[in-house]
DNA sequence: AATAGATTTTAGATTTGTCTAAATTTTATT
DNA sequence: AATAAAATTTAGACAAATCTAAAATCTATT
């Protein structure tokens, strides 16, 4: 089934709004879409009838369960999209969410898929949100700073604590990204230092006052 | 400027059409987009409104120097999209036309001249059609067997001649697609083969019946 | 439990892009 | 040069998505 960009953005708009609050209303989402409350209410039958929406007239509303599988694979393309204009195309995280609106709406499927190949099946956006995987599954991720992550477990660079221009300086200069896949291979008592293999590059070494502020994910 | 997606397929389609006949007429482009002549009618008067076509009643039209302007970015974004298709997501020259007719509509300069970055300035999509550049301009590339290529000139693999399965898997095993950077090191007489440099790889040598079927662009 | 205020829905209009059917203009042929 | 056929345009309608203004419903308070 294919729907309208209009339709997926409330879609969309629909399940970040009742993830929060379980149910969803007319205003909520006007207010969400920067739309009218008569406008939101229109598209509310229009979903309704094609069975994406549990809807009753004044009581509010949300997606069922069909609604919601669409939801999460507009929500995978984004955050795959997301991750390809930082990662290869070198934009930064805050210039990435207005053209990704624009991409999730493309409608190929194996697009999407070739894609999550291509980026080698990123777990997270350059926000640290996590991506669906292709059957709108979200992978429950647990996250951790680089002192906590065990030994030789396969992990995600998710998030960074500290963004100074120093630390940024000091995570380009060993080529660490958000999205570089890395494991630990030694811990030194000493002076808490790491030492931790990034994919396909060789051994570096870390501070324990860098590895605090580098958050990762890992399955399970 | 931005223009709608309807739009802007009209635009593509009248610069494809006028390419050959130097001028359009209604029924034409009612059959190149697929629709009926009294929609097409209905469309011209915007695109006039707008200045990007020039437009008489009853007499045929063609682009502006605007409209062209306009039909350029959208076909070098078309272009720019299949290349990534094909040589990043790994998709066959023949599905890609479809997908890139969605990808051309995304309207961000932006992210259109950093994926040329990404791509390394491409000079020719998979099915050999030339990619405008930056500003609209299309290069007059010289196209010519691997044989007619002179020694050091820079070179980009534009079409091949025999598709048969076996030339296709000897070009694989040779890392050799279309796209493929590429310049002469050496002609032996002896054989007419060819060593070869391909761009961040290896020099390796061809044969002169392999040669005959590469065709490259490069520019003056 | 009545009602004022907030929320939501309805009614009717607008814009964009499309369509059919009828009218107009061009063209090709006698 | 008249006219039949083809091409094009106009007129009027429709669907999708939006809007404003008015009506309906809900809620919260006295």
């Amino acid at each position: 089934m294919k729907y309208s960009s209009s339709k997926e953005n409330y879609i969309k708009a629909i399940f970040h709004l009742q993830e929060e609050d379980g149910i969803v209303t007319t205003n909520q989402l006007a207010g969400a879409l920067q739309t009218r409350p008569a406008s939101v209410t229109d598209m509310l039958k229009k979903l309704k009838t094609q069975k994406l929406l549990l809807y009753e007239k004044y009581r509010g509303f949300k997606l069922t369960v069909e609604g919601r599988k669409v939801a999460l694979q507009i929500i995978r393309k984004h955050r795959l999209w997301e991750f390809f204009l930082v990662n290869k195309l070198n934009f930064g995280w805050d210039e990435v969410h207005e053209i990704a609106e624009e991409l999730e709406h493309i409608s190929s499927k194996k697009l999407i898929d070739r894609l999550d190949v291509f980026l080698e099946y990123p777990k997270n956006d350059p926000h640290g949100d996590p991506i669906p995987d292709s059957h709108g599954r979200l992978t429950i991720a647990k996250q951790v700073d680089l002192l906590n992550l065990p030994f030789n477990k396969p992990a995600e660079v998710s998030s960074i604590g500290d963004q100074s221009a120093e630390m940024l300086e000091l995570l380009t200069h060993k080529n660490i990204h958000l999205g570089s896949k890395l494991e630990i291979k030694k811990k030194f008592a000493f002076d808490n230092s790491i030492e931790l293999k990034i994919k396909n590059q060789p051994s570096i070494t870390i501070s324990e006052h860098v590895a605090k502020n580098i958050f990762v994910k890992y399955d399970e």
